[in-house]
DNA sequence: CATAGGATCAAACAAGCGTTTGATTCATCA
DNA sequence: TGATGAATCAAACGCTTGTTTGATCCTATG
């Protein structure tokens, strides 16, 4: 198949399991519930990705490409148009992170999977993501050390560590805030991003 | 049996189960892998504890409810000794933490299984959790709320999340932060528990 | 000492797991 | 139109899962 009117199989069952390994980790969620969902045959997974492993990984990588993206981008536009100031870094890190959990469908549920790598000590992935996107917070680290000259090296990789748990944390409303019922998705997430831009940066400044 | 010169079947099983699910996670952990460590038979699993999810339950009432009492007490002292400030507040929710991270053999594995915990969208795990140590957060959240009367009440619970956010991820060595190989485990903390203070002290005060 | 009952054991249970197979459908292109 | 190969399918593979069984060991009590 080249092309098709709907949704391909393949992003079918990415789609579905990237919302079930939100809910129920990745060891915690089955090929036979992700086939189920995306009304699949169960060995369209090792067709079309090899194994399940490999299915992990593509989860990852269809969502955090985009968002790598956007945060650089982001990066270079906040560095061009606000040089100097730490606010607009900040947010060029915690926005595209907003972006992607109310985009698309389904990527909500994306934040709380990019939660659950981090707790899973899946070597491997922690691996493959090491790889392939240490250079965006490496960036990030040397555009807030510009920005903020006093700070020794230690103690800026320090609060970076802080800040990326604050933002996996609280995009993925594990916390006690309840989005309240009323209160929109898109709504609570922006809040979220605002308060937590406040929080950071009085933090990053001592 | 009712004492042991050594630890208990039940205590074995215990600790193995508390370094496994730290590792591995909940699911990801099978009761033969936590039976083969702990030199024990596999049924014992469910004589002592009657299932999977009551052995999960049980890892986390063991430390959680240290955990709780010495916040609580340092609270307390906090509040008596150092009225009206607000980093003492804020250690006696921090240090703990660290506390158990490296008082008790298996306790650095502890935290990561906490961190775990909050991934996990186990809702059953996560409501005992709620029902059980909710009161914790709360008389925190109101200790804070009397230092910084200025603040409101949902500015003041974003903030709770953004520290909880930040302190389950660097105790539990997610981050970029590596320790540096020579730096003793402890000391590797104390750092992490006054580098927190520093930053969410400035966060919460704005 | 006899015995009752908690603790441990090897073994098996059904169910679910990821993966593989080989046949079948279907669209594409010579 | 008939051939080619990708895509899908039902079914089964061997293995691991959490749990249960019934026998056996061990210790404390009468």
């Amino acid at each position: 198949m080249t092309t098709s009117t709907q949704f391909s199989t393949k992003d079918r069952i990415l789609s579905a399991a990237e919302e079930l390994f939100a809910q129920h980790g990745f060891s915690g969620t089955s090929l036979r519930q992700v086939t189920g969902r995306a009304d699949v045959n169960i060995a369209a997974v090792n067709y079309h990705f090899g194994s399940k492993e490999n299915l992990v990984n593509e989860v990852f990588r269809r969502r955090m490409d985009e968002m790598s993206d956007h945060r650089l981008d982001a990066l270079k536009a906040a560095l061009e148009q606000h040089p100097g100031e730490l606010e607009p870094i900040l947010a060029a890190f915690i926005e595209p992170a907003l972006a992607v959990a109310r985009d698309r469908q389904g990527g909500a549920a994306f934040v709380r999977v990019i939660a659950r790598a981090y707790a899973e000590k899946n070597d491997g992935l922690r691996k493959f993501l090491s790889d392939r996107y240490g250079h965006v917070l490496r960036d990030f680290a040397r555009a807030i050390g510009t920005c903020l000259p006093t700070l020794n090296k230690e103690e800026l990789y320090w609060r970076l560590d802080f800040l990326a748990g604050a933002l996996t944390y609280a995009m993925a409303d594990f916390g006690l805030i309840k989005r309240p019922t009323g209160v929109q998705e898109k709504a609570h997430r922006e809040r979220a991003a605002r308060e937590l831009i406040r929080f950071a940066a009085a933090g990053f400044k001592n």
